[in-house]
RNA sequence: GGUGAGGUGGCCGAGUGGCUUAAGGCGCACGCUUGGAAAGCGUGUAAACGGGAAACUGUUUCGGGGGUUCGAAUCCCUUCCUCACCGCCA
């Protein structure tokens, strides 16, 4: 959510940005903009009714203490009077602030000056490509076709004991999801991240804190019985640690495996085939709380380290700077990162950092005292480090020969094996 | 699930309708003191939204929402959360 504040100094730059992303906003902030100046008229009034009610309220104590009960009574009715008037102006407040808050939780995030034009993924920005695409032999397989045939992951009875998109990972696909995990969380750690392992449960007040609601409501798994929700990320339970808060240290560098639980309702063909996308998944996220002067230098921190873990890895990848018209609402610039995998072909999106500048920290009350003295919002930025079942489809993919699965050598220490035969 | 006790500032904690401008303490900041430090003493110490060039100033906020009253941290309703004991249980 936009501040108003920004929007009434920056109004014509804001629409002008916007546009990036293929949103007119010019009619939702003229119209939060005159509705703010409303606000302030009635908030004036109703200020100086309840001053003058507060002043009368003592003076009738006074009157009480003294004995002169007539006088009082006399106030009294002054005061009924007054109140039936401010109690009409503070519930017209209430609506038109209601008002201006719903038009704000409609306009995106400002994009990055950076950000190119364009309309979809097909105008993305590739930066930057590392690795070499392996060669297979023309009988490689499909990773789901490795999965059946080691016995890493039985996919038929996820399909039996919950449905589609909930897989198993059974012997030694287990053991290597879980070796991604640590191996992950490490790299994180040694990168200054302090590790966190949150609930995967949230109420709603941090799924609006980091804007899932009321945005995306029908993609979220929600347990009526206690109103909670199954978390779609780490960052919503680790960023709401920091909800309504004001920071005296930056930056705040966070790890934290969770699973993720996505009901992507609306998904269907070959994109959901094997690993590709699940209602539920295993990812290592990074969360970081910075200043606003140091958060595009933070991005590019980011970036780097997520690049570093990749190419330890030994994957082919390549970091994508999305368009306009691609960028997510709450982001202001976000660079994916995709691995290739080999025997399908196809480059999949496995980490997804950005920089979400105020936007989250507005609704999170998330602030720092800046130099003046005065409360400022922090920036918020976070990505994936990294989400497991690309690589994982990517690793079966790439390093399939004859004689099994080469696992990369970094991985070695955790799994306890070096190949899958 | 049952019963009971609670939710007050950065933290602890007092506060049963006007004497609260939320006592007192801790912490923190600044100053005095000192050769330097500690101790001691003094001063200050929340947020949001307004007005004002500024000094300053108005309103709101004692878990959330609603109500009673001229006036609510305090009384009433409602809701959420925490703790303790019991029950069940990995």
């Amino acid at each position: 959510m936009l501040h108003l504040l920004d929007l009434r100094k920056n109004k014509d730059q804001i629409v002008q940005k916007l546009k990036i992303k293929n949103f007119d906003a010019h009619a939702l902030v003229s119209s939060a903009i005159s509705k703010d100046d409303e606000r302030k008229t009635i908030q004036q009034k109703s200020d100086e009714l309840l001053s003058e009610q507060n002043k009368i309220a003592k003076q009738i104590g006074q009157f009480f203490k003294s004995g002169k009960i007539d006088q009082a009574n006399e106030l009294k009715q002054s005061s009924s009077n007054l109140k039936k008037e401010s109690q009409k102006l503070l519930s017209s407040l209430h609506k038109i602030e209601d008002d201006i808050f719903n038009i704000l939780v409609q306009i995106p995030n400002v994009p990055h000056d950076s950000v190119p034009n364009g309309n979809s993924e097909m105008d993305n920005e590739i930066l930057d490509e590392y690795g070499t695409k392996p060669i297979l032999e023309k009988n490689a397989l499909c990773h789901w076709e490795i999965a059946e045939k080691y016995k890493l992951i039985d996919f038929k009875l996820g399909n039996k004991i919950t449905g589609s998109g909930f897989p198993v990972f059974t012997g030694k696909g287990a053991k290597l999801q879980r070796a991604l995990i640590s191996f992950f969380l490490d790299e994180n750690i040694n990168a200054g991240y302090e590790e966190f392992l949150p609930p995967s449960v949230v109420n709603s007040d941090s799924m609006f804190g980091t804007g899932a609601l009321p945005d995306k409501e029908g993609q979220m798994y929600h347990i009526q019985s206690d109103n909670l929700y199954l978390i779609p990320t780490a960052e919503v339970p680790v960023t709401n640690f920091f909800r309504n808060t004001i920071i005296k240290d930056f930056p705040i560098k966070c790890t934290a495996y969770t699973p993720c639980f996505r009901r992507e309702a609306g998904s269907y063909g070959k994109d959901v085939r094997g690993l590709n996308r699940l209602h539920q998944f295993d990812k290592v996220e990074i969360v970081q709380i910075e200043h606003p002067e140091n958060s595009y230098n933070t991005l590019d921190k980011m970036v780097k380290h997520v690049s570093s873990i990749l190419k330890k890895l030994e994957l082919p990848f390549r970091i994508v700077k999305l368009c306009g018209g691609d960028l997510s609402f709450t982001s202001s610039l976000t660079y994916d990162f995709e691995v290739y995998s080999a025997a399908q072909d196809r480059w999949l999106e496995v980490s997804s950092v950005s920089n979400f500048e105020s936007f989250q920290s507005n609704r999170l009350k998330l602030r720092f005292k800046d130099t003046d003295g005065k409360s400022k919002l922090c920036h918020t930025l976070n990505g994936s480090a990294l989400a497991l079942p690309r690589i994982y489809a990517a690793i079966l993919e790439n390093n399939q020969s004859d004689s099994g699965i080469r696992l990369p050598d970094v991985l070695h220490s955790y799994s306890g094996f070096e190949y899958i035969k």
